[in-house]
DNA sequence: CGCAACTTTGAGCTGACTCAAGCCGGGTGG
DNA sequence: CCACCCGGCTTGAGTCAGCTCAAAGTTGCG
């Protein structure tokens, strides 16, 4: 098989990557995307597998490839909050600390990427436009984090639901629009992780999708798979 | 008078300016700092002020010199989330984004550094070690609204106000250590914007800051001074 | 088939909200 | 100098959204 045009001279590793064009490799030359592939793997990771600790020493970043990261934070009584969730092509990691202030963890089979600190650094060092899509994605993150103390703040528990369904739908499906038919897709966290993400019970998060279902909103097949109904009814409920 | 060694060659603007060492003109070189100093300015807003709108465009950015920005979100029925707080010597602005999301209000009355967006975006393409600092400070501002996001989505009412009166504290005097006597300092914020920062009620502010009153932690003298008597009390009572 | 984990449903409780007064300090004008 | 007002804060009483505790229904898996 001839190579690919644009991947002619690329790792093999990248050839397919997602990460090399929305993702932060997007940033590397080719010369340094084999350098960075060279230190790299590609890992998968089981759902429910923790990938770094909360107060851990941090040995390496990744790219998200497939699946879903969630990153979350604990209280010392056990009281836990998801505080962001990562999808393909997203990078884990915070730069320019050692220790990692949260846990994350692999909310479905996930597969990454993973760079070790001190080559990702240097690049940085010597790359601006790699520190220029991390700038890019740290901002995109923190927009998404301010969106969500407003759910967590100042919603009711009906409008928390609903904005949680339509995040998490259009991240499956970005081109989604109020009009159109009924979208399909699975959720990537049980009730209980739910529940975490929008400050809940599981008893309420379950009684909303009981109230969503019996309106004509939302159908639930299997617990985890939503086929949205009704689109324009759902983005009306979720506040905003 | 002479010029102090270390400021010879730089502006007049800068030579006090807290932010040429701890905030992001601490990237520039000196003849970068001149060409931003020409196009800045230095200008004062009162508390209340509003600084930029949501969904206006963006037409500088700035840093703050003293006083507290806060940053706001709003659902279409008026209820409003407070989702962020910044301090001297903090950016206002958020980078490659033409339209505003939030809205940004003088919290107390306010110093500001201002640049037209046009020379601060030129000078980051040029110089990445501003681009670095951004980094830094936006990597800064998503681990603060992570943390908040634990505290509105999984803290009591009470623990919510003793983390407020902690983070308040904490940012007026960093060295603060719980064993230490008491600390004073005046709230940056009114009951109502408290409220808009906790997802609480006026009424539900109001009655744990008497209860922390009633219990010794704190005394209030004037409605925004705070004598903070028991450091320890109240970290316990933060919840975290 | 049977167990274990997850989810749903029900019933009662409670922390925070709503609504309504009253209080306090500062400013204004008589 | 004092009476008044106004905005912000506190306090009280009653309500309710979401919680807790309990039980029953599903689903997936060995």
């Amino acid at each position: 098989m001839r190579d690919d045009i644009h991947t002619t001279g690329l790792p093999a590793l990248c050839a397919s990557c997602e990460a090399r064009h929305r993702g932060i490799c997007g940033a590397l030359t080719a010369e340094q995307l084999t350098l960075l592939a060279k230190a790299s793997s590609k890992r998968r990771a089981e759902e429910g597998a923790e990938l770094i600790g909360d107060a851990e020493n941090v040995e390496s970043y990744a790219n998200v490839l497939s699946g879903v990261v969630k990153l979350t934070k604990m209280l010392s009584d056990g009281r836990q909050q998801i505080v962001g969730l990562q999808f393909a092509p997203d990078f884990v990691g915070r730069p320019f600390r050692t220790e990692s202030t949260l846990a994350a963890e692999a909310a479905t089979d996930v597969e990454l990427c993973s760079f070790p600190r001190a080559t990702v650094e240097r690049m940085m060092a010597e790359q601006p436009d790699l520190e220029h899509r991390l700038l890019e994605q740290t901002l995109k993150e923190l927009d998404q984090a301010r969106d969500w103390m407003v759910t967590l703040g100042r919603k009711t528990a009906a409008e928390k639901v609903a904005s949680f369904i339509l995040m998490i739908a259009r991240n499956i499906d970005p081109t989604m629009q109020p009009q159109q038919r009924a979208v399909t897709f699975d959720l990537p966290l049980s009730r209980a992780e739910i529940a975490d993400f929008l400050g809940l019970t599981i008893e309420t998060v379950s009684r909303q999708f009981t109230r969503l279902r019996s309106e004509g909103v939302i159908r639930i097949e299997h617990n985890r798979r939503v086929i949205l109904d009704d689109i324009r009814k759902l983005a009306a409920s979720a506040g905003n």
